[in-house]
DNA sequence: TATTGTTATACTCTATAACTATA
DNA sequence: TATAGTTATAGAGTATAACAATA
């Protein structure tokens, strides 16, 4: 088997592989940067979704995080307790509990955003023109109503 | 903040947010695969990585997993208590333990590899042509040579 | 002495099931 | 009755440090 494309497939079978690939060697930026600021992984990923102009409900921040809502309590637990994030009981539902930043927390989680959000260096080292065509493909795969 | 594109980056920037998107949302189907092979996800990742025609040592296993070495010893040991991998000592350095996989490993792996190597819905309702530059930038991105 | 892998330890993460309180 | 969140439980994953075997 070579690397000649054969099938109509090949081109997108392989783009997905590296596609993987590039996002999966991030993990270790990723892990670096939630201990710099004593949070593990999981903590991290739960305080870059809560936004702090739109809380977000516990069972909501689950199906983002992709784990069991028994999961969040915990997580959020040591995110309170560190005074990062607090618990209010919706008004219209007192089941349901939203989570809201602190001030501190919504400050950890811009710095933790942002230290993320930069592309890593295979893709800054892109020409204006291929990083141009890349996300214009993206912009098509993933519409913006998702 | 418009979606207009100022800087030369916002390209690149916006690239990346979006392809970090698509692969993360791929995770309740990786943990889905392997729960149906009765594996835990880290153990599916390293099944993932113990190529049968090329065993790797315990520690590089660790790197490819981007965890700590002590770590890896557990994960071996479930899977090797299962029958899917052996410890084999190095014939140079006795120290060194390579990871073989058995028969029955070798095609547990063989099934999981193909069912988390096609791609998501995402990518392969792309055109032929968008298809093939998005492999063509990729391949730019991450040379063979890694 | 240095290195590979293991063990000991302590914690976080994780899902399942049962429970509480609200609806 | 149904739903949101918690608690109880049991186990896997994780890093740190100390250790044994080998180099």
């Amino acid at each position: 088997m070579t690397s000649a494309t054969r099938t109509p497939a090949a081109a997108v079978d392989e783009a997905w592989a590296l596609m993987w690939q590039l996002v999966s060697a991030q993990r270790p930026r990723f892990v670096a940067v939630a201990r710099e600021h004593d949070l593990f992984p999981p903590q991290a990923a739960a305080l870059d979704r809560l936004d702090p102009q739109q809380p977000v409900a516990m069972s909501e921040l689950a199906g983002k995080l992709f784990c069991d809502p028994s999961n969040v309590t915990g997580i959020v637990d040591r995110l309170e307790a560190r005074g990062l994030v607090e618990r209010v009981s919706a008004p219209h539902d007192r089941r349901v509990k939203m989570l809201q930043p602190t001030p501190a927390g919504a400050r950890l989680r811009a710095k933790v955003h942002a230290a993320m959000s930069a592309p890593p260096a295979e893709l800054t080292a892109l020409s204006a023109r291929d990083a141009d065509a890349l996300r214009a493909i993206l912009r098509r795969a993933l519409p913006a109503d998702r």
